[in-house]
DNA sequence: TCTCGGCATGTTCACGGTCACACGCCGGCG
DNA sequence: CGCCGGCGTGTGACCGTGAACATGCCGAGA
């Protein structure tokens, strides 16, 4: 297979056509065709009527450029992006930016492969060198943060997780409910020696998961080990299963998203065990194949969808571009399927 | 969980430093600062490092939306893409946006949902409005190349494969031989029932892969049935498993991708059938997962990372930006893990 | 009837860069 | 000795749009 470019005919007319060129074919001024495109109130419906003409007979498209230079608003939004090759943040990705669309902006993506200072200021920098508006951050926000206030950058950003300080502004998307209905429903089930496989503890997603998963064995009187700091790698599960296996002091374990599972089923079955029978194992995410691993994955599903949605929301209300005070939880829901059972004891 | 927006303090210094600033600073023509931004040959060495250094000062930033109005240029490559939360297109985009970075150039991400004539159009406007330089179609090429023609667009545009007439700009990533590898390893294994669950049509990976199963089984001479066209999902694997089950007339499937062998795998799991014993299963992409699915899955691994790059520096070539002609094949390579084997017959 | 205010529209300028051209200086060459 | 060309720099125009301000007209109120 190859690729392929193509460059279409060019139909060679100079320029693209501005206002001016609408104004004079419509015989008024570049001010009224400006008007028009910024629905100013009082321009009589025939004029108006005369420009969108000329307009679509021209193919007049406005030039973002000027337009920006002019307003000094750019109409972008920055997404800032750590292993956008996951589903979760894929599904976010692609949610903000037809949120963001729909608002009429545009959206601006900046990967970091890894997750140094220098590689986050340099994503950063790209980003504010276009000018963006506002800043989503899919990525070990901690360090996120801490480089954008070195940098001394004013665009308002938002993160999967108010900090603390910011609650007037916080919209709940309750991480930390699914990861206590993951563990009440493992407690329900029977099981007392449950471990956590963690996410990086930078993600704030993933700290909210194991405040959940405290909580609840907190609250529910179950003595707990201290999580397993993992890299949301299903190569991570996998060899965290095979290392906690040779101690083989649990009877389930809840893992901070569905491709850890994934690994840990792997390294539970290469050990001869079976899942649910010896060892219960759930998820987090629901990504769409987590139903046909073997066995299909109890998991914990989240709307990445709606998590994007809002995300825009939110930054467009504080770009001040819309009060949709869009508050509401978001709740995840519990998917019960048969990696998970009673515990044989 | 919840969502923080956080506005850092304003340094209320009405307006960012222009050139005309640093001018004025340095004591020279804001041409003189242009030229320096610019490294324009002439500038006296102690001249241009007193405009540096006054840049530093102020944190000079050029405006990107001045510049691209009076150069006319964006520097922003457009990607058009669907099912962006898959593995495979997910890196690719990863790898289009750094490589896009480090050439200076900025990326700009249209999700399609559906793949109708009027969400095409909506994404490709998207773009357009934007100014982009170039376009990167990850998404069900012919009817996007459709649209884009009747749509009379004027932008270089790169698909992951020559439509036959572009063969000058042809960067053969070779597809059809992965397909053909992973066709022949069933063959060589002893297979002569082969089913191939394709991918959509309109992908023109999909038609590459499902033209090299038909190549190489031809080759072989060994009789083939139609192909089984898919929609890359795990879902749809599962229910074309059960279904061809319901006859089973065959040993092995070559899958067009992870997902649909994986469900494939679930299928035939659920039939109470062996892998490989019973049915051996091969996949395409070699997605992360995959080596810990049950069994681990053959399949055929591609380099995504690479085939971002080369679209980007194909598409800036074809801009002008860069003479590379980075032609070269990119050979995916078999990885043969456990769910194919030999036919038990 | 005169004035005033609002509507519909036009004129001019500003945004922050780049580009074309001009200018003064200096050395080489006819 | 005068002309030419290149170097380092400055001047002004221009890109396409939106905002401020100006203008003419018309109807309402004094």
């Amino acid at each position: 297979m190859s690729i392929g470019v193509a460059v279409p005919e060019e139909p060679q007319r100079g320029r693209a056509p501005s206002i001016r060129d609408v104004a004079r074919l419509a015989g008024v001024s570049h001010q009224t065709v400006s008007r028009v495109l910024n629905h100013h109130p009082s321009i009589r419906p025939e004029t108006k009527q005369r420009v969108l003409d000329v307009m679509g007979e021209l193919q007049y498209k406005p030039n973002r450029a000027a337009r920006a230079l002019v307003t000094s608003r750019s109409r972008t939004l920055g997404i800032l992006s750590a292993s956008s090759t996951q589903y979760g943040p894929a599904s976010s990705i692609a949610a903000i930016e037809s949120a963001a669309r729909t608002a009429g902006y545009w959206v601006s993506t900046a990967n970091i492969e890894s997750a140094d200072a220098a590689s986050i200021a340099d994503a950063l920098a790209h980003l504010t060198a276009q000018g963006i508006e506002g800043l989503v951050v899919i990525a070990p926000q901690v360090r996120v943060f801490d480089t954008l206030a070195r940098l001394e950058m004013d665009v308002p950003y938002v993160s999967l997780q108010s900090t603390g300080r910011d609650e007037d502004h916080a919209l709940s998307v309750d991480q930390i409910a699914g990861a206590r209905m993951a563990t009440r429903h493992l407690i329900e089930l029977g099981h007392r020696s449950i471990y956590h496989l963690a996410g990086p503890q930078d993600w704030i997603e993933a700290e909210a998961r194991m405040r959940g998963f405290l909580e609840e064995m907190s609250a529910q009187d179950v003595a707990t080990t201290a999580p397993i700091l993992g890299d949301w790698t299903a190569e991570f599960g996998y060899y965290a299963g095979r290392e906690l296996l040779t101690v083989r002091d649990f009877t389930a374990i809840f893992a901070s998203n569905d491709q850890m599972a994934l690994g840990l089923m792997h390294a539970v079955r290469d050990a001869g065990l079976d899942i649910p029978r010896d060892v219960s194992i759930i998820g987090f995410d629901d990504i769409p194949e987590a139903a046909h691993f073997w066995p299909p994955l109890t998991t914990v599903r989240q709307d990445f969808a709606e998590l994007g949605r809002r995300c825009v929301a939110l930054l467009l209300g504080d770009i001040g571009e819309a009060s949709t005070e869009a508050t509401g939880t978001i709740t995840p829901e519990l998917v019960v399927r048969r990696s998970t059972g009673a515990p044989a004891f």
